[in-house]
DNA sequence: GATAATGTAAAATGATCGTTTTACATCCTC
DNA sequence: GAGGATGTAAAACGATCATTTTACATTATC
């Protein structure tokens, strides 16, 4: 039982549901079992906490989208929040709330949408045999609205970017 | 001067800027430039003021949305964006701030995004001469997309996503 | 020119925040 | 079996939070 996954794991839960702000510091010690003492030698403080948790999900979400077609792209999301559930994008979210003025957090929201966006491009440049940096950004942008459409519209806003993708996709193959 | 006014447009610029929560009531006096005492007497609470920023943002949002093209959507966003600045849609963080715990909140940002997802349909009909509830969420996507990745793709996303409405739209046309 | 409404300035309220500290218990390891 | 990590439990820290209250000034109306 590694106390620091342990901790990380409870925090990227309560963080995701209730907020960064509204997650107070007694209710992360009492869903991560340990005293508050242990907490902070794990977590250093609240923000290194959240660009902790910031930098797995990337990992876990990244790895999802190991894909070669832009169609698994959807596929993926569809899985991601079935199990992860329709909260929209936690990193965005965590940015707004802090205004971007704590720096760990900041860093770890622009190394993720970084690697996202490069990663997008590179499946569209798998996908249509070439690269296609216009047709990667209407993509991107449809994963971003289906993630952030699913809050109040569900599954359907997934159904629909990735029907959109194929169209778009079709159109721009040579 | 309404000094409800001068509240309500001071108090949407702070939460807009730094978050709801991170947005503490003295600085909003200051902002507002009345006392305290004032102040309570025509917010009545911190969530019923959060809630009239939303609705007085949502009448604003949804006049500019009153177009007959699919692609006047997007123009009308590109002006928002310039105008109003790109940090996500604020409805959204709210209610991810809040955790959907505060009634007035949650209502309020209920009740726009049903708004806007109406709007979307009307307008996708209105442009391809036929209710097209499929294209609509599609074009909805898209919108929302915009929204949040231009918050750091700037404003090369919304443009991507007219593009990429203009190819959606072009295909269902009967 | 008294009254009632509406404002300011500023202190007080009690709760909660993130973080640290004090005091004590286990547990490997040499 | 002594010593050093590593843990718990709980109090204390000072700051900040949303909100209320006290005391006083200004203005408009009858």
């Amino acid at each position: 039982m590694d106390l620091t996954r342990k901790l990380t794991a409870a925090a990227e839960k309560l963080f995701d549901r209730h907020g960064y702000m509204a997650t107070g510091m007694d209710r992360l010690t009492e869903a991560a079992g340990m005293s508050s003492r242990t907490l902070y030698k794990h977590a250093g403080s609240k923000a290194q906490l959240m660009a902790r948790v910031l930098t797995e999900r990337d990992q876990r979400f990244m790895a999802r989208l190991e894909v070669r077609r832009v169609d698994a792209l959807f596929v993926a999301l569809e899985d991601w929040v079935r199990i992860e559930g329709n909260r929209g994008c936690l990193f965005l979210r965590t940015r707004a709330e802090t205004g971007g003025d704590t720096p760990e957090i900041a860093a770890a929201v622009e190394a993720h949408k970084t690697a996202f966006h490069q990663r997008v491009a590179e499946v569209v440049a798998s996908d249509v045999g070439r690269e296609d940096p216009a047709l990667a950004e209407q993509i991107l942008v449809l994963f971003e609205g289906a993630t952030h459409a699913a809050v109040y519209r569900g599954a359907e806003a997934v159904t629909a970017a990735r029907t959109a993708a194929a169209t778009l996709v079709e159109g721009a193959r040579p």
